[in-house]
DNA sequence: CTCTCTTGTCTAGCGGTGCTAGGGTCGCAT
DNA sequence: ATGCGACCCTAGCACCGCTAGACAAGAGAG
């Protein structure tokens, strides 16, 4: 039994080696240079290994994507929280957002730029996606409006973020001038 | 004389060719699906002759990009022009940009989510991506509202529209709330 | 009309990718 | 001590983007 145990431990830990490294791989030199090889060989075992935990490189960029959607909730949180009021809740949570996004480019590509096999806006998506949504509609929802559904205001904010945080890292849009973009996204569209 | 301009003729004839046929497929089956040698088989010429028209498939997908952008700006024109008042030209404006990103995705990715080795926001920007700009600048400019600098609006406002494409193309949006999406940003965040 | 030389295209191949089959070597349980 | 099952690695598949070098066709000179 206690063998039994250790050895599905030692699974785990390895498994989360596995992901912590693409993801470390993927921040460095972008998601690109995350080959099985290159991953198989920081990890220190075989390329198989890998296939043994997960289905393919797309279910390790799913694992990244995952942890990314609990660590932005949690970033998001904490932001919200230390703002005082509705509407510089949503300045934080706009700020928290583009934040992340920017620091955690490979983690962003991995949670809603690349395929990495989940499924979204749906019953059987994973709790962490649905949580973060649930980050975002929290602070969100205080400012949908009168007779505005407070979910499809949160999509539709999202959707403007994700614009920017896009859009920005990409050099579609000119770095400089994104403060009074989030400004004016967050005056017109709020309602306090 | 005639010799070499019949010869650049039938050249430029066959890059016009691999940027169509490219386009096509990587509409019919994704970009993934264009390869150096399903493209080359499909043109019925062999691999290396892609590289004698472009620096590789990067290229590729640029060409694809600055054609895509043309079309843009004329769809984004044409609709803007059948619609009477800023309001209305606005509301013309997002979903004609949004149809066509849902009608040509190969496209949209190529403009905006691949690299095709293209300059955006700067001098050495190629003209057709400017224009398309400007296309979006034309309309939205009137309904920055006092004070608001044009060029900063559209950005705004473009990045949002970016947003709701590839979150919903993507499957992170549910795709039956498009209309009241659109509405809601129209609606707070063009000053009439 | 022949010959040379440029121009253009093709075949073949390089190093890389994601992924898998099959053999071998451990260490546990008997 | 030993049989056996779990585990991991080597080797290889088909494919990728890209390129070197051989070869053929055509233009221009004599």
């Amino acid at each position: 039994m206690s063998v039994q145990e250790r050895k599905q431990r030692e699974r785990a830990e390895r498994e989360r080696l596995i992901v912590a490294t693409a993801r470390e791989l993927a921040e460095q030199q972008g998601w690109d240079a995350v080959t099985t090889r290159r991953l198989a060989e920081r990890i220190e075992y075989s390329q198989p290994v890998l296939y043994s935990h997960f289905r393919g490189k797309r279910e390790i960029i799913g694992a990244v994507a995952l942890q990314g959607a609990t660590e932005m909730a949690a970033a998001v949180r904490a932001a919200t929280a230390a703002a005082d009021g509705p509407r510089a809740r949503v300045y934080a949570l706009a700020r928290a957002y583009l934040d992340f996004a920017a620091r955690n480019p490979a983690v962003y590509d991995a949670l809603f730029q690349l395929d990495g096999g989940l499924v979204y806006a749906q019953e059987d998506t994973p709790e962490q996606l649905k949580d973060a949504f649930a980050a975002l509609l929290e602070s969100l929802g205080e400012v949908a409006g009168d007779g505005v559904h407070p979910g499809l205001f949160t999509e539709a904010f999202w959707a403007a973020l994700h614009g920017l945080a896009t859009l920005t890292r990409a050099g579609r849009l000119p770095p400089e001038d994104a403060e009074p973009r989030i400004a004016l996204l967050v005056e017109r569209l709020a309602i306090v």
